[in-house]
DNA sequence: TATTTGTACGCAAACGTTTGCGGGAACGTT
DNA sequence: AACGTTCCCGCAAACGTTTGCGTACAAATA
């Protein structure tokens, strides 16, 4: 019971033209008559034709793939991003290839080169934290459009979709200074992290513009930005003797961890210390006090990629400037640093 | 600087031999001498030769694409799954796309349908719960390989993949009453799901064994079932004159919703009620007091769908019989549930 | 009428791979 | 010496699509 399968030769066969002829009419060209484009339309729709992908990739080098490639699949921005990529994608007619890196730069580069020989159009990449050797990255920049979204880098040189991680955090900090704190924590990562280093500059900047002095002992760097090490760090700060009164972590799951130690320890938020944190996970309504953060739209970041990239495959002349797109994102007051 | 990309072709002039002859070295055809296989392949490793995907899929009608379709990408769950299959298909030569339903039947159908055409080996699918019209499903099934993991069907005649939900849900409930509870609630989904029916099943089973009557009244069903709707149910469980003393909801996110509104009235977890989920999700972690729930390992199932689902792709004969593949949860109990 | 222009279509090559078939060479068997 | 095998390998077709080029016909121009 196999199905039959209609191909351009039936058709022709069918409507008694040529196949070049019912090729050139479904794609409008504009040497066949508007009679016969209808004549063939008709009829490719009746028999339900769809080209057969592998010819046509085959015969132009044109597969209307879209390659993503993202550190890990679990996280949940992460999968708002990608939910963002499959919907634009798919209403362009494109499909998605996705692969996960587990943060580990020798798979990245396997990853990369796999895609780019199984024939994608383009890629779309969310770099793992520890790149530093671009060398991986560049040759791709010739051979594949190539667009980074969420975290970039200011070495390659290709279009990038981040968020405003400097001026989020900016507005975050100014929130906490405007309920009244002045001693205020940063929890971020130690090893270079494109995002990490943004948000640190809003929070440097958002101090000077108050005119508060940046104390580094409340300055926290950690090498692994999760829960365990929010609970841990919380630990530390809580036994300086001059304790914030503000904690900021750069990642949602280290500031939960925060505000668990905080509670073991029967401190109460936000009164004596605030806590917040970046990313509107899920769990930041999960946690009580309900956290304060700062809302990454991430299909939006999905859909402005896929646009992005697809304008750059379709488009004939290889050097296009490539741009830094920011995407913005609203803070989120929550019972974390509010009491209504 | 376009890449000089070698093929066959380049092979064989380099070489001396014909493109069929280098073709079959290749693939380790009987009918090549050992040693004019080692000078094709050496050069090819040299020229780093990767066959055209899309002349390759154009020639045999073969993609090494497996299609996957999920209701919904951002659950914790799906993505531990799709984290599965995604390892497995690689490290099987096997590309993997996704798409998302949303629980909608129609684009169920629809995703169905382009991944058909598209050109996909196999199908990976997760149902939307309504899928009641399994005449959308059916036909596929003569086309491809179909494989259905997670939420499944009865009536659909292809491998599952499914948990021991029954069972683990018996396993979940005898706990339950073996820390004393006598009057144990379920929140469940009212429209039918099968996984939502096996876990009623196990419920009905603990309770039966053990000779605890079945109170209707505990029994509730809801069409969503989410954390605001378990919220919304425990309100209403706490109303009714005869509480019961153990909430279980058939998914960890009604069960938080069913903790936040027990704490909000002051009810002492576990003590005067414990409460239990289904999942496993990190949420179940976040909240206070950790949640009892059941373990579901994503990653194995995700893995088991892709092994089953290209031995039968890559079986000549059709009719291999179907199985139905149970994955083992065990119960994980926490705070919710006991007290040390 | 002879020539040009334009319209609408067909021919055939090309993309890179696999595979049925056929054939030459070397060897062993009658 | 004639024949059958076995081992290696090449020829050429086929998969479905796109596209440069050629061409028949009609209409327009000279």
């Amino acid at each position: 019971m196999k199905k039959e399968i209609t191909t351009l030769k039936k058709l022709a066969l069918e409507l008694d033209l040529s196949i070049s002829t019912v090729s050139r009419a479904l794609n409008d060209h504009s040497d066949i008559s508007a009679k016969t484009k209808a004549r063939v339309k008709q009829l490719a729709s009746d028999l339900n034709y769809v080209p057969n992908v592998f010819a046509k990739g085959f015969r132009n080098h044109k597969t209307n793939i879209i390659g993503v490639i993202v550190p890990n699949v679990t996280h949940y921005f992460t999968t708002t991003i990608i939910r963002g990529i499959i919907e634009e994608s798919s209403v362009r007619g494109y499909r998605v290839i996705i692969s996960e890196t587990n943060n580990d730069v020798i798979k990245q580069k396997e990853m990369l080169n796999t895609m780019i020989h199984f024939g994608v159009d383009g890629i779309l990449a969310s770099l793992t934290k520890m790149t530093r050797d671009i060398d991986n990255i560049l040759p791709t920049l010739n051979t594949l459009p190539l667009i980074l979204f969420d975290k970039g880098s200011d070495k390659i040189p290709c279009t990038q979709i981040t968020i405003n991680d400097e001026e989020a955090t900016f507005n975050l900090i100014e929130h906490l200074i405007g309920i009244g704190k002045k001693r205020i924590a940063i929890i971020k990562e130690r090893e270079f992290s494109y995002t990490s280093e943004k948000r640190y500059a809003g929070y440097l900047r958002a101090l000077n513009e108050n005119g508060i002095e940046v104390d580094p002992k409340i300055v926290i760097s950690v090498d692994d930005i999760s829960l365990a090490e929010g609970k841990r760090m919380a630990k530390t700060l809580l036994s300086i003797k001059n304790r914030p009164d503000a904690i900021f972590a750069i990642t949602d799951s280290a500031a939960i961890g925060v505000i668990q130690t905080l509670k073991k320890h029967n401190i109460k938020i936000p009164e004596e210390i605030a806590v917040a944190g970046f990313s509107n996970s899920i769990h930041s309504l999960i946690i009580e006090p309900n956290l304060t953060t700062v809302d990454q739209p991430g299909e939006k970041i999905g859909k402005t990629a896929v646009k992005f990239l697809i304008e750059e495959i379709e488009n004939e002349n290889d050097d296009i400037a490539s741009k830094l797109v920011e995407i913005n994102c609203n803070i989120v007051i929550r019972d974390s640093s509010f009491k209504a």
